[in-house]
RNA sequence: GUCCCCGUAGCUCAGCAGGAUAGAGCACCGGAUUCCUAAUCCGGGGGUCGCAGGUUCGAAUCCUGCCGGGGACACCA
């Protein structure tokens, strides 16, 4: 039930009866009439600009098209009042039935209220975290995880077919770094206290003469399993045998590790699909053949970037694809010196590969160091899909760890937060996703550990937690009250009885959920979501304090049953919309605080 | 030098694809507790929406330019 949607329907029969009439003509589009909240609550319950919109068409002027439109919308039996105001605004008042209809809409949904249709069961992709297998996830791998996953129910809520993805970056030269540094591990293991001597073992057998690039503890468990499956079989292997089972070893680990991460962040994703899988299945051979069909690959030598020279920079052919045809500034190189595929490459595979699984709609979340990319990506998609698929990308900006306002220094030491996993156990799981949520994704955030956890207005977390747990807390008085307020009763229960203003205030902000579900799925903005809850909290405990004031408000009234269960029936209404926001956002609402 | 993001109350931020007198929290001032959780609520002061143009019935919102802050800029992902 949206009450929006149907207002705007009823709208539309009435603009489509003034054509039959001919005062409208007949090819006028209405898709620029909009019915919304006015900001002032003295303007009514609704507005709409149709009068505004359509007049020049129309060949009328504003206020008097809106003056016919209004009598006519007045005629239908939900709305109370239709009065024309300012420059041609229709102010819409609704009789108070139909917003209490809303509660019983919302008893007989559930959760499932607010779930929408606008998506039409259209596949969408949502990519995100996607992290390098070389460590554990950190902090600022958390708001990725959280704005994609987030996103990804929103618009499963919005009636989107929602496939929700992961990209592992299993190949090229970070990978086998992370192969050499863990062969380093697995000799520590067989030859503990000799640290120093079995690095430059490894370093010996290692190619090339960098150092060792991944140092951390993390890697030993690595090394130690892969001492105890293969005993001291590795030492005699040449380089190029045994490097594959270390790095093979060492992402896997890594793997599960951070799949167990986001599992205790609440995020699942179904796909996970490897980057050496892409390359040696062809994949990334086909799209670039693709391009080439096209003739969007040449080889040519680009210029150096201006402002900041690299040192060893040298003018160099390379293939490129002719990025700049669909948008981005300059051909991008798909090819390394040393003759393999950039990341780039193997990237522009995927892509397709999400295109042929039948994705037309994309969407990647990144971090904001990788916005220099998105021209690219896109460009690229648009060329191996023939421009039927399309790309979004959220940015999401860095967070800044503090604690009591003094930033968290970043250090591998023990003691100090730097990885998802100690940020969780820390603050717990819904505090992470929720809090994250309290910025648009691309504005930058603080994370303040001890403001987080903090129980005042100003922490949305516990804000609206309070507003369910209140809920709960008034079904438990109406328990020892003896009052009957099974789901049976409430719903049988007299709506006509919810009489008082802000009674009726309250309804109508439920009713504005599956409106605030589907604009923020269009606008693929889940923060949204999170003010949602925050307002609508807020007038629940608006409403109880006027209890406070006027006992004649209180949702208990021993005297009066039949009011008392309609009543309940609201504030139980009142729950299971901020239930199904916080499902939205994936976090558990809560019986009572604690 | 080029590209992207940001600029809204003293501070931290919203602003619902262009709507009517621009909002919330914090801080400040003044109130509400015999009573469903005062962990809350009500009221008050506080603004040239960075600047200047443009688009139109109407701009914080869209376009252009400028100023200021952040980030990214071949062969890393």
């Amino acid at each position: 039930m949206n009450v929006f949607k149907e207002m705007t329907r009823e709208i539309e029969a009435c603009l489509t009866g003034f054509q039959a009439e001919g005062l409208l003509p007949a090819e006028v589009d209405f898709s620029r009439v909009a019915v919304e909240p006015p900001r002032d609550p003295a303007h009514g319950d609704m507005a709409t600009n149709a009068a505004m919109v359509l007049a020049k068409p129309a060949g009328l002027k504003p206020r008097d098209l809106a003056e016919r439109l209004a009598a006519a919308l007045a005629a239908g039996d939900r709305i109370e009042s239709a009065e024309v105001a300012g420059p041609g605004f229709i102010n819409l008042r609704l009789k108070p039935d139909v917003w209490r209809g809303v509660v019983g809409a919302v008893l007989a949904a559930g959760t499932a209220f607010g779930d929408g249709d606008a998506g039409q069961g259209r596949p969408v992709n949502v990519e995100y975290v996607s992290a390098n297998p070389t460590g554990p996830l950190h902090i600022g791998h958390a708001r990725g995880a959280v704005v994609g996953d987030v996103l990804a129910r929103l618009l499963a809520k919005a009636g989107y077919a929602v496939t929700k993805e992961y990209w592992v970056n299993d190949a090229g030269a970070q990978v086998d770094e992370l192969g050499w540094s863990v062969y380093w591990r697995y000799l520590n293991a067989l030859s503990p206290n000799a640290e120093a001597e079995n690095e430059a073992r490894a370093l010996a057998k290692r190619p090339g003469g960098a150092p060792l690039q991944y140092k951390g503890d993390y890697l030993i468990p690595v090394g130690e399993a892969l001492a105890a499956e293969h005993g001291d079989a590795l030492l005699a292997m040449e380089a190029e045998t045994l490097l594959p089972i270390v790095r093979d070893k060492a992402v896997a680990m890594m793997m599960e590790e951070v799949k167990a991460t986001l599992a205790a962040l609440g995020v699942e994703q179904e796909v996970f699909t490897s980057e050496r899988w892409v390359i040696e299945s062809g994949k990334v051979d086909a799209a670039l053949a693709f391009l080439e069909e096209r003739g969007l690959l040449y080889v040519g030598v680009l210029e150096p970037p201006k402002g900041k020279k690299p040192e060893d920079w040298e003018p160099r052919p390379q293939t490129l694809f002719k990025a700049t045809q669909f948008g981005d500034d300059v051909d991008r190189p798909l090819k390394k010196s040393d003759g393999s595929w950039t990341y780039f490459a193997s990237d522009i595979a995927y892509h397709r590969y999400k295109f042929e699984r039948g994705f037309t709609r994309q969407i990647d979340v990144w971090g904001a160091d990788h916005g220099g990319y998105v021209k690219r990506m896109q460009a690229a998609l648009k060329a191996v899909s023939d421009g039927e698929a399309a790309l979004t990308i959220k940015l999401c900006q860095m967070v800044k760890l503090l604690d009591r306002g003094q930033p968290v220094k970043m250090s591998k030491r023990a003691g100090s937060f730097v990885t998802l996993q100690d940020l969780i156990d820390a603050v717990g799981r819904d505090v992470v996703r929720f809090f994250l949520l309290t910025r648009k994704n691309d504005a930058p955030m603080d994370f303040d550990l001890s403001a987080v956890t903090e129980q005042s207005r100003d922490n949305m977390v516990f804000y609206v937690h309070y507003a369910h747990a209140r809920c709960r807390s008034v079904f438990r008085q109406a328990a020892e009250a003896g009052i009957e307020a099974s789901p049976a009763a409430l719903a049988a229960a007299d709506f006509a009885l919810l009489e008082a203003e802000p009674e009726l205030e309250l309804m109508k902000r439920l009713a504005e959920w599956p409106r605030a579900v589907e604009a923020a799925a269009e606008a693929e903005e889940p923060h949204r979501i999170a003010y949602y809850l925050y307002e609508t909290a807020s007038a629940f405990h608006a409403l109880w304090t006027r209890g406070k004031e006027d006992a004649a408000l209180r949702f208990i009234q021993t005297d009066e049953p039949a009011r008392t269960v309609a009543r309940l029936a609201l504030v139980e209404a009142v729950r299971t919309v901020i239930a199904s926001g916080l499902d939205v956002i994936g976090v558990t609402p809560v019986e009572e605080l604690t």
